[in-house]
DNA sequence: CAGATTACATACGCTCCGTACGTAAAGGAA
DNA sequence: TTCCTTTACGTACGGAGCGTATGTAATCTG
């Protein structure tokens, strides 16, 4: 089979990336094989090893998208908040777990990610990307420093459960406003 | 080779288990064969295919095994902790937290679990076992009925990423103590 | 325009799951 | 005791799927 140029290479791997996103996000990683990513995509296993190094690596570029995405989302809404740091606080959860609710970020992030990259190298990524921001908020609101860590676990802990939450229930609406509002007194408690 | 009396296949069923537990814990669910179990138990493949379906089914077992034990201290510390429901809750919150943290349990339970039975069948299992107390108690607290679940998701899903958040902390006791007082917090507000 | 490199496809070995089958001992029934 | 059935494994086999090695043609570079 011929060639392509260095731009349809582009978007060979793109398209790589998009089909595995659906796939992973909608069977989870193990039930989801290279053949029917390369398939989806239109290609063979050979492009995609081309393109990523393993399946463990292309569910990490997955995962890093989705991320980025989530992330972008809940600095946007913070900025947009104002300036008080306790109004940008909420913002940015609230705008979190909308973010990872409405994208097919949940299973991809939520369930699999610590189970194929293992909790501390996950972790490592996550504080990178949208913990960070979790955490200097919550310095900014007068969270104590040897309370900080602890705490930004813990409310990250119950967003995201509140984010799977969300996704499982059958009545969407009503189940995200008992979340936020939930979630509006978890935060008073942090920052108190 | 030749066979073993009712008792000593009871044992081997056991000795399988155990070893499945060591193992699942230390290097995660997908990264274990069951040649390994096996190998580690002393018998073949195909005793554990006789005692258990299947490698998840295995896993199930070890899953249940782990969650009973957790449940077990928790209803104990619950039980002690006098008649007032709010102390009830406090007591078997912080009992959960010591509990999980120092059994193997929390890869196999926290990590691989949802990721290898699915969220939603997880979400049953965890639901029949451990969480059934903490709703009940929540609603015996005084949260109202609408709020309930979401309470529920928020708080477990704080009290489980505190527990990974421990796991992974070189300074043990700080780290404990931190997150005990951080729950407090957490706790005092769900029930306000 | 010729060699080097890229972008794939193809082919192969290996691990590992699940199942089918074999087998020998245990636990009754006569 | 003796036979028969069932249990408790061990062994052997097929298939899925990952990763790597290799082939090949088109593109890029000088």
């Amino acid at each position: 089979m011929p060639r392509a140029s260095a731009a349809d290479a582009a978007r060979t791997a793109w398209d790589i990336l998009v089909s595995a996103t659906d796939l992973f996000a909608a069977r989870g990683f193990a039930a989801v094989s290279l053949d029917d990513v390369a398939g989806a995509a239109g290609v063979t296993r050979g492009a995609v090893y081309h393109h990523y190094r393993s399946k463990a690596g292309l569910f990490r570029s997955v995962a890093a998208k989705l991320q980025s995405d989530v992330a972008t989302a809940v600095v946007v809404a913070a900025e947009g908040a104002g300036t008080d740091p306790r109004e940008q606080l909420r913002a940015g959860c609230h705008a979190f777990l909308d973010a990872i609710t409405a994208a097919p970020a949940v299973r991809v992030l939520l369930i699999d990610a610590p189970a194929v990259f293992g909790w501390e190298q996950w972790r490592r990524l996550d504080a990178e990307h949208s913990v960070v921001h979790l955490r200097e908020a919550l310095a900014g609101v007068g969270v104590p420093d040897d309370l900080l860590d602890a705490t930004t676990a813990q409310l990250s802990g119950a967003m995201n459960e509140a984010a799977l939450w969300i996704a499982q229930q059958p009545r969407g609406p009503e189940a995200r406003d008992a979340a936020h509002r939930v979630l509006d007194r978890v935060l008073a408690a942090a920052i108190a």
